[in-house]
DNA sequence: CGGGCGTTTGAAGGATGTCAATGATAGTGG
DNA sequence: CCACTATCATTGACATCCTTCAAACGCCCG
């Protein structure tokens, strides 16, 4: 029941080109309509690999549905997870180089693919395309950067803290019209994979979970589910200003929270 | 005799057009000479401050000479370095956003400067340069993952000995025909500022360097300066196999490795 | 019901941050 | 030219956060 492999399906390009910040969403119909026969359908289970780690040949592609990651690692098998890919983010290397993060799905996901080359002779042809992919890959520069400071400078628990509250600022961007009592959070992945993101070991992550429990800043409703119930102190315990007001002025930033997962 | 305020000095296009890989380095002359008329002069002096945290309106820019640090810092002071800025490499963020960090030199510096809005003009106007504007920001969200693997995966010896070896790498990158006895290093940066590269303490990166050379693998010339005796020990250090090869060779092997036969 | 995997929890040890004192270096002004 | 001061680097002692190792627990699925 599953498909797994590779299908034409013209209704997908609506997927990649819907959203309007995505790099697909251009105005010209003709372009649409070439980009959506360019684009193929590919379904993966969760774990299965997209792109290997320094592939040179290889696709592009946009996330229709589910959570990828995108992690690169070391020769004795340590592991970082550079950026978590949900609905909408882009994935794949356009452009030569020998950089290598492989790529593997997180849940089980639709993905809108696309041959590497098809696509960058696409980019090079419609510089309009080729400007937003520009401005999408420096949201994604800014979002590594801020990554960086998080794996420099924070704690473990502050770490957590800010996982929790940049997830909670996605999942109620919109909803939270001014009810800032028990937001609640669904973590898209396991321990072991946050543990990754976060530069840590799952056990560290359990534990600073557990402490906020038992210090009455979230409930745990389920391995994977959250309501944060004393959100200031949270903000407090994550080292970072920039949470301190709830909402409102975060329209401004939308872009850059898309930087958690991300695009290429 | 330190000139410090902005000047017009048409000389200085040579030195932001001259790299074959700048953005600026375009071909059409009457666009060179446009670019020139855009540029501006500028010389700072260690620690000053080019471009504030968060700033609105500001420049872009190209090293000339010297260093620069791009860093971002928390509220309670804490900071990490994202990026050490050489000369040919641009600095400053093209196109809207309040993403912040600060750009600060490192060592009295030359710099080419442009207006933001002009440039970003010029972009919008030559898709050859946004395209290579493109790639650059490819090649630095690259690097920018792979330091995340450094903060999230690398103990503090092994990300000193990276960073001795990427400094090594760079700068021995043409002379080291044959010769990899005794590579002489230089640190463009403090130990302060080191720690704030590799995210750790001065103390903690003035530790490592001692037992690395107490452990025979480099000789401590003077704070800033030394000498790679057991290359190999080192790169063992480090934990990268990407060191492995001295020089390009390098490329080559690593494609090898992988099974394709081709090299180009 | 039983096995396997992911999560949690505890105990112990290590790596690294912190604090403090000393030593080195450079720039300053007499 | 020589103190003198300020800054940076080094070194040691200590505290602690975090990883590691091990075991128990819960859950899903066969």
């Amino acid at each position: 029941m599953q498909q797994t492999g590779p299908v034409h399906n013209p209704l997908s390009n609506l997927l990649c080109i819907a959203d309007g910040s995505s790099v697909c969403a251009v105005a010209d119909p003709a372009l649409r309509e070439k980009i959506g026969r360019m684009c193929r359908v590919r379904k993966v289970k969760a774990g299965e690999t997209v792109i290997e780690e320094g592939r040179k040949r290889s696709i592009v592609g946009v996330v229709s549905s589910g959570v990828l990651k995108m992690a690169k690692s070391m020769a004795d098998g340590r592991q970082q997870i550079v950026g978590l890919l949900l609905p909408f983010d882009m994935f794949g290397r356009v452009f030569p180089s020998e950089s290598g993060s492989c790529v593997q799905a997180a849940s089980d996901s639709v993905l809108c693919t696309f041959d590497r080359p098809a696509f960058e002779e696409l980019l090079r042809q419609n510089p309009e395309m080729e400007h937003k992919m520009l401005l999408s890959v420096l949201d994604e520069l800014d979002a590594a950067r801020d990554w960086m400071l998080l794996l420099g400078c924070q704690t473990v628990r502050e770490r957590v803290a800010t996982f929790l509250l940049i997830l909670a600022r996605r999942g109620s961007a919109k909803l939270s019209g001014n009810a800032p009592h028990a937001v609640r959070v669904r973590v898209p992945i396991s321990r072991k994979d946050m543990a990754a993101y976060l530069g840590t070991t799952p056990e560290s992550i359990s534990r600073a979970l557990h402490k906020f429990a038992r210090e009455g800043m979230i409930k745990i409703v389920d391995h994977l589910t959250f309501e944060i119930v004393r959100r200031e102190a949270l903000v407090n315990a994550s080292g970072r200003e920039e949470f301190d007001r709830p909402e409102e002025e975060h329209r401004v930033h939308r872009l850059k929270e898309r930087g958690l997962a991300t695009v290429k």
